[in-house]
DNA sequence: TTGTGTATATTTACTGGTCGGTATACATGG
DNA sequence: CCATGTATACCGACCAGTAAATATACACAA
């Protein structure tokens, strides 16, 4: 994005074929786990070649994530695209999708959530920031379509669509079972027909939305 | 739990005093981050010592969270206990609860969880099993807490809550903004109500609880 | 075309320090 | 004496980061 870097072999910089293997290792390792040793190893070059293109490790921790935020948003709005159906099952997909990808043997939960945990006494770490700002995107991709469909209280169901996936990653990294990302999709389904402006299938009430006052007073986002 | 062992100093045990110390340590520095050395150091013994008290490194990790796990249970059921009202106010109760004390400037997230992302490339890890039992312990009290109280998808909701409480673990890490437990809160509240019985103080309708149907072909528990 | 300067890019070899874990000896109390 | 602890000193491996030399490419001048 800021340095051109000419070509090494096909197709890629070393810069990236560095980032490539950092993404690689650290995934699947964990940050303090993997040694630049190892990393410069993978990524066929020598130490001092990594630290020629980054200043220091925790700069290719950061370039790590940053080279994740923009795929991974692009894969949830695919799937939920991807999904036919009114907006719960649309939700309801991202979460389906999701949890076939960790029945994958190699899946290692969130590279974003897991590197905050990891990195937790360091809270002004690069990786750290770039992890909260992508979440931060995702939330407001998510805060957007429910405005759009016209739902209320978007942006408290932004947030608590954010903390049942968020939620699902932990646990499904736990236990290592992925039928937990179904039952979160189930309630984030639940929570969206419950928020739309038009009763959903249910026997149509009064008013359109009568549960939504009792969270809006608990949670007006103090910051 | 095991060995007596004997005193060393007043009231407490030489093994005590080292799983405190690495508590510490390791809650607040993460597992990787802390060496033996420093933890032996601020238990005020050596290093051989800690090695004649503990076969591994890994052994006091596991034994870290093995302590942590009693007491934090106690305190979920204390705050769900101390929580007046229904029940869906008594399990907002604990988010709130959790919320007050993520304010603390030490907060560092759920050990179980950080220690889980932390070490997710040693599936086997006796840390992570003693961690996956915790949970499985805080589910199962939830479990057994809505099926007393007669609800009818009980396992399903128990699951729900743990992805909530779990997810505002993470999500609250990561952005420092524990205002994210109070949604988790109201969620919860608002899920646990949808699934009493007793219509709640909305207005009746027919049947009770007719919402379960679409999320329970979704989740027929795999495993 | 040839030579030279310069910035980019990469190498080998190495630094001081920390890692988990241990060998050996010494203390102390039953 | 012997079991239980504790202390000093050390191990090889690995850690993040660096020095100095060099290879490569391109610009511009003779």
């Amino acid at each position: 994005m800021s340095a051109p870097s000419p070509k090494t072999r096909e197709g890629n910089t070393t810069r990236e074929r560095i980032v490539a293997a950092a993404a690689k290792l650290f995934y699947a390792e964990g940050i303090r786990a993997v040694g630049v040793d190892t990393v410069a190893e993978k990524a066929g070059i020598t130490k001092r070649t990594l630290y020629y293109h980054f200043r220091s490790k925790d700069d290719l921790v950061a370039a790590y994530l940053e080279g994740r935020d923009q795929p991974n948003l692009a894969l949830f709005r695919q799937w939920f695209e991807g999904t036919p159906g009114a907006l719960p099952a649309k939700v309801e997909g991202i979460f389906l999708n999701l949890a076939r990808a960790a029945r994958h043997p190699k899946w290692k939960g969130c590279g974003f959530l897991r590197t905050s945990a990891e990195l937790a006494n360091l809270p002004g770490h690069p990786a750290i920031k770039i992890g909260a700002a992508h979440k931060k995107k995702f939330e407001r991709w998510l805060r957007d379509t429910f405005a759009e469909a016209g739902i209320a209280g978007a942006d408290e169901l932004a947030r608590q669509m954010l903390l049942l996936l968020d939620g699902s990653f932990a646990v499904v990294l736990l236990h290592r079972d992925a039928s937990y990302m179904e039952t979160a999709g189930a309630a984030a389904a639940r929570l969206v027909a419950a928020a739309l402006p038009h009763p959903v299938s249910v026997a149509r009430t009064k008013r359109p939305t009568p549960r939504t006052g009792r969270a809006s007073q608990a949670n007006s986002a103090p910051r």
